[in-house]
DNA sequence: CTGTTAGCGCCTTCAG
DNA sequence: CTGAAGGCGCTAACAG
């Protein structure tokens, strides 16, 4: 029924080993061979098997990506970036030797973060690709160390990207990490320039490296500038208020914030999608950004110079990361020393942020 | 070195095809016996050889969900549904019976959607879930129905999601087409029941399904009305303008509308992204939104109710097509009669377009 | 440069 | 309900 490299080899008046050959293209073969046998794969239109081939191999040319939220364009950007350097020939239409990258949409999960690490071990993939903040949860750090640990030895490649690296991790290939910190740390910096001192912030979901840090940053500069984030300084609650990465997150914990200060000024959002959110509760209240209330996202995605007004953001270079971690995954790239880079992150002013009211 | 079945079957003191058994659970064991090797599997950590078990048994636990861009919200959406459908059981921990469900991202490419279905034949792929827009050029057409009726012979389930079902293809399970057309001619119906005369339209990229059958709503709607594009009516050029679905595609198209018709007072985009990029241009060009300018997107992405003004769409219900997929790829679903299910699209009327100026 | 020879690890009849 | 045996289709040493 369906054609085999035998069938082929028979065609071809070689040896399967031959057609092996000229298919993986990794030993020399005579060109008028190799000839003979491409033209026999494509009189019987053959298909190599892939799972008999991995398995003879014992590697298999899977590449995974895992994401938190495969809707969020923050993912799809850096995902797309790493699966254009992976299988991104535009092969011969044949396709040769391409690996098949894919991503796996983890939803946040830390259990399906580990399902799908196993089914991919299972597939024996060639990598795994992580991207995006992690979960700071002890007892799932432990298990994904395990887990990583497992698929190296089994000689998988994996790469962070967007996230730091796992304490204590010589499974990692190598590790991309955002200045989240960095970044959120100028962004305070530059609503306290403009002269803002009630600054609320709408952090990300508690328990992860990306909230915690862009919180950390935010602090920092409050800090540094003899402020704090409200709680206690005479009694009044705090101005964090965390919740998903969502608009509407944004919306109810901007209208929580306003309920808290009726001061505020400014608003830091723990993102774009987060700020839009931001955005539309100031609005519904009558106020207007920025005369009356600035609000900041972090991540600069496509839209946020769409808003009106235009956001104020943190840039953060998806793609650019995206690509390279694509490209460590394959082995086409040396690691950076140590296995770790930070990534700098760019304040973007624009319009949404502005002088409070001196009223 | 690597932990086999064989090895599990020593520990348990079975026989390997006991193991294989259990491990697949399609087939009778004592319970008594599947205890003792599920532990036996736990304590020697053991994960099945996916490729080695794909090539006996001649399928894998691969589903494939192929999009245009996996950057998109549009897509990301409706992949994410169907993933949930696939891989979200949230297993056992120790990843069971489950389906990898993996998402492809061709970038709008026919060549590589045609590499990565060859690359899921490869790998025996249970399933494929091809989501979105087809290119309608016939060459290609005719590469795809040859492909996807081979992946079908070869047992692989074939399902359509918000793409018009092939010419005579009956390799496919199901085909979830969304009503495209309709929701075109809603939604200029309802600018020209505001009192719109002169419509822009900044359409998709040419010869793709979901650019024509939008753009023959739009004309179905101004005929109906006894209007037409423009084009030729007083000698004027035509009023559509073709781009990516991008944002700047969108800016670009309706600066470039505005210069043809001085006297245009509405824009519908070809989706929301574009209609984003129009609003920009509007608004660039000192012009204001819908006083001046009635602008109008597709698709309902979640950003699009947070535009200012909110804006006016037409809703199509990504999560639930997506789900839905899902569940007929999975042959958790029976399919609609006829394989074809259209899809219904609601226009969204909101701020971003009001009647025309009277003056 | 090409052919031969063994498996890779698992599933699946077929017996028991 | 369980075990034994053969083979899925390909690759990777070895020879030549």
């Amino acid at each position: 029924m369906t054609v085999t490299l035998a069938d082929v080899a028979a065609r071809a008046r070689v040896s399967p080993a031959t057609v092996s050959r000229v298919l993986n293209g990794n030993y020399p073969v005579a060109a008028t061979t190799r000839e003979r046998v491409l033209r026999a794969v494509d009189e019987l239109d053959y298909v190599l098997n892939g799972p008999a081939s991995s398995l003879a191999a014992a590697t298999s040319d899977l590449v995974g990506v895992l994401v938190n939220d495969i809707a969020d364009p923050f993912f799809g950007i850096m995902a797309g970036a790493a699966q254009a350097e992976i299988g991104g020939q535009e092969g011969t239409g044949r396709a040769g030797g391409e690996k098949l990258a894919v991503v796996c949409n983890t939803g946040g999960s830390p259990e399906r973060e580990l399902t799908y690490l196993t089914l991919l071990q299972r597939q024996r993939a060639a990598a795994v690709i992580l991207t995006g903040g992690a979960l700071e949860d002890p007892r799932h750090i432990a298990a994904m160390t395990t887990k990583l640990a497992k698929l190296a030895d089994a000689g998988t490649r994996v790469v962070l990207c967007g996230r730091p690296p796992l304490p204590g991790s010589e499974a990692i290939v190598a590790a991309l990490a955002f200045d989240n910190r960095g970044g959120g740390q100028r962004l305070t910096e530059h609503l306290l320039a403009l002269g803002h001192r009630t600054i609320g912030y709408v952090a990300g979901p508690a328990e992860r490296t990306t909230t915690r840090h862009r919180l950390e940053g935010h602090r920092a500069a409050l800090r540094a500038a003899g402020r704090d984030d409200g709680a206690g300084t005479d009694g009044r609650e705090s101005l964090t208020v965390h919740g998903p990465y969502s608009r509407r997150s944004g919306y109810e914990a901007t209208l929580e914030l306003l309920r808290r200060a009726p001061d505020l000024t400014a608003v830091v959002a723990a993102n774009d999608t987060v700020a839009l959110g931001a955005c539309a509760a100031v609005r519904d209240k009558g106020l207007r950004i920025p005369e009356d209330i600035s609000v900041a996202g972090f991540d600069d995605l496509p839209f946020s110079v769409d808003a009106t007004p235009a956001l104020t953001t943190v840039r953060l270079p998806l793609h650019e990361a995206g690509g390279r971690a694509g490209r460590l995954a394959m082995g086409m790239e040396t690691p950076p020393p140590g296995g770790i880079a930070t990534i700098a992150a760019e304040l973007m002013a624009r319009a949404s942020t502005a002088p409070p009211r001196t009223d």
